[in-house]
DNA sequence: CCGCTTGCTCGAAGCGCTTCGACTGTCGCC
DNA sequence: GGCGACAGTCGAAGCGCTTCGAGCAAGCGG
């Protein structure tokens, strides 16, 4: 019984409890009108804007709104102009994506959504496509924002013909009739062969995301891998492609297997933002040192990147960006504005300090290369 | 002009465009009544189960919702009901937490409330007080979570008169008259001591969160501090409590510091879930080995303390049982039953392979320091 | 001076649901 | 046989808002 202010548990009938609203301080639009002296259509109209309302009407019942800090009632609202005002935003439950970034990406996702005047409801993915209809159904949101779609994501058969507007973060295997919207993967693979190349480097490799993650279709690892290998045929350079666990002994070992499959390795691309750091630290590990003998290019997120050490030269995720684009996007499908079907966001590759110029190819047959055991 | 299924983008008047709603498939209650052949409010009793239905009536009803796939609308049922069966949870948007650890936490929190069949409308902490007001004041959620509370938080007042129950994560300095969960930190700093102590360990540091983290009075920093320094004391055992800012260079620098300042030093608390990883990489590098020589545990999520090499003896933060608990709590004030006001969650330290027996102390004193230039 | 538009405001009809009170049988019991 | 109790169902009154149509005064051209 030591709470103050208010009962919050105190189950005695007739009073109400702690746990429910208080009735008293409910201000209604009723409530402005009788304090402005006006019909509660003209306050609907003052705060809607819908209509032309004169300046001192105006001004008399954005006063009372204040002064008895008037707040619609969402249901009401809802029910009546059958918007809600909420997007619904869709976050995968399960790893693969990284934290940090989804993280980032929720955050742009409701500011921006807020920016428009609407709140965010989160859902995880977990509850699959029948969590999509329900709150489709209950009109509890307006439109939805979906991230992490897979190739063959079995949610965009729903999307495409529910009632609801939606936005992707992902590109599934057929974007047709949808709203997408990533990072361009495939130039990001591309524009750091680009980089390496320009440095000299003739064998590079890049170190992806777990293999499971490329076993369920996912299609930014997928395109990177792709605009890696593409980039580098055409530039001639030879290039490897290796999935890597996310843990520092698989990290050790992929990079060695690398190291042994090509002695002349000169730099390495990293997809995978668990890995990077561990990366980092299992290079001069193996006898090699950053950027002297090997370089490093990383697709993460700044953060990451000018954390690390050295400096990651690295091609950014731009979780932000993505995330405004997908409302902006969404929230011009709701006022039935046309909207393009895919929005690919250019990479942008920021020059730190993990790459430099490829060791002239003799330095790098000379190096002796250290393991566990002597390598003789 | 690409799409098939629905014209997303064509701005025809006198049709609906596609951003909206097709009113076709929007099933009412009135719908199903009439499909089933009863009143509507007997429909609503069979769905709510607030009075007794005939179990052949109550089939017939459950069977036309079914096969008509009927939901009901979310805002009229809020604005009917005075529930929303929704809850805000408010997530900081600016670092010192971790992201993992919140993402763990909002995913935990959302899967509960789904499991009393809410949804949860997410908040970030830049709207301050006043996004609490209008959220509260629109009805659009029932109750709040809050995390990341700190000692003097401005919302507190603003949460204690507020017309919605709410439960905090963390304690501010004066949590009477709320909710509050959180890992007991006091007790993990006291848990991390004693195992030091057990394994003869005497004199001990423990690396914090970044200094702004402390300035900010952040309650669960002070805490582990108090613990860790306290039960130190209590066993004559040597100890300093250092902040840590979270890169590299930073990291190698404090360690050293500490090194420098304590040649005695055995074992290090690290608190700092972003540091974790760079300190075990930096002891090495100051010729210390992990746990031959110095002792390391972690005060983090599992999932960190497993993947890092060696794996850390650790505390683990509970996120998932933190926002278990919270919408627990919260759910039983939205029935009006009283609730504790505070819960402290006790901590549970797993060991691992990064903490040992303390080194004889002769060992210690003798052990070469070596730096950044070869060692011979 | 009439009738028209224009600008501003009001009243009322819902939106889809919950919930209260009332109604209809059935049953058990004096 | 009449009465109350009770289970099961229905109708209607809102919940607080938006929006439509209408009203009314003022302004204006013919």
């Amino acid at each position: 019984m030591s709470e103050s202010s208010r009962p919050t548990s105190r189950p005695t009938p007739g009073q109400s409890t702690g746990g429910s609203a208080k009735r008293a301080d409910m201000v209604t639009i009723a409530d402005v009108a009788r304090h402005a002296g006006v019909a509660v259509s003209t306050v609907s109209y003052v705060l809607s804007g819908k209509r032309a309302i004169s300046a001192s009407t105006r001004e008399r019942v954005l006063a009372s709104v204040r002064g008895l800090g008037y707040h619609p009632n969402a249901g009401a609202r809802a029910l009546a102009s059958k918007r809600a005002n909420v997007i619904a935003l869709v976050l995968p439950l399960r790893s693969g994506m990284h934290l940090p970034v989804l993280m980032q990406f929720a955050t742009a996702v409701v500011t921006t959504a807020r920016q428009f005047d609407h709140d965010v409801l989160l859902m995880t993915a977990d509850e699959g496509p029948a969590g999509l209809r329900r709150i489709a159904a209950s009109a509890m949101v307006d439109g939805i924002v979906l991230m992490d779609v897979e190739m063959h994501d079995p949610r965009v058969p729903l999307l495409r013909d529910l009632e609801r507007p939606s936005v992707l973060i992902g590109f599934p295997a057929d974007p047709s009739g949808l709203t997408c919207v990533d990072l361009d993967f495939y130039r990001a693979g591309q524009v750091c062969v680009e980089h390496l190349a320009g440095l000299g480097h003739r064998t590079i490799a890049l170190l992806g995301a777990p293999a499971v993650v490329y076993d369920r279709d996912t299609g930014f690892a997928h395109r990177t891998r792709a605009g890696f290998a593409e980039t580098a045929q055409r530039h001639g350079i030879a290039a490897i492609a290796q999935p890597c666990e996310e843990n520092f002994e698989a990290v050790v070992q992929e990079v060695a297997g690398l190291l042994a499959r090509a002695p002349d390795l000169s730099a390495l691309v990293v997809h995978n933002e668990a890995a990077v750091g561990q990366v980092l630290a299992a290079l001069p590990t193996l006898g090699r040192r950053v950027p002297e003998e090997i370089s490093v290019v990383a697709i993460c997120p700044d953060e990451v990147a000018e954390r690390a050490s050295p400096a990651l030269t690295s091609v950014l995720i731009p979780a932000e960006e993505v995330g405004r684009q997908a409302v902006s996007l969404l929230m011009r499908k709701l006022e039935g504005e046309p909207v393009p079907e895919g929005t690919l966001l250019p990479p942008r590759l920021t020059v730190r300090a993990s790459t430099a110029a490829a060791p002239p190819p003799d330095q790098v047959r000379s190096r002796r290369v250290p393991t566990g055991s002597p390598a003789g």
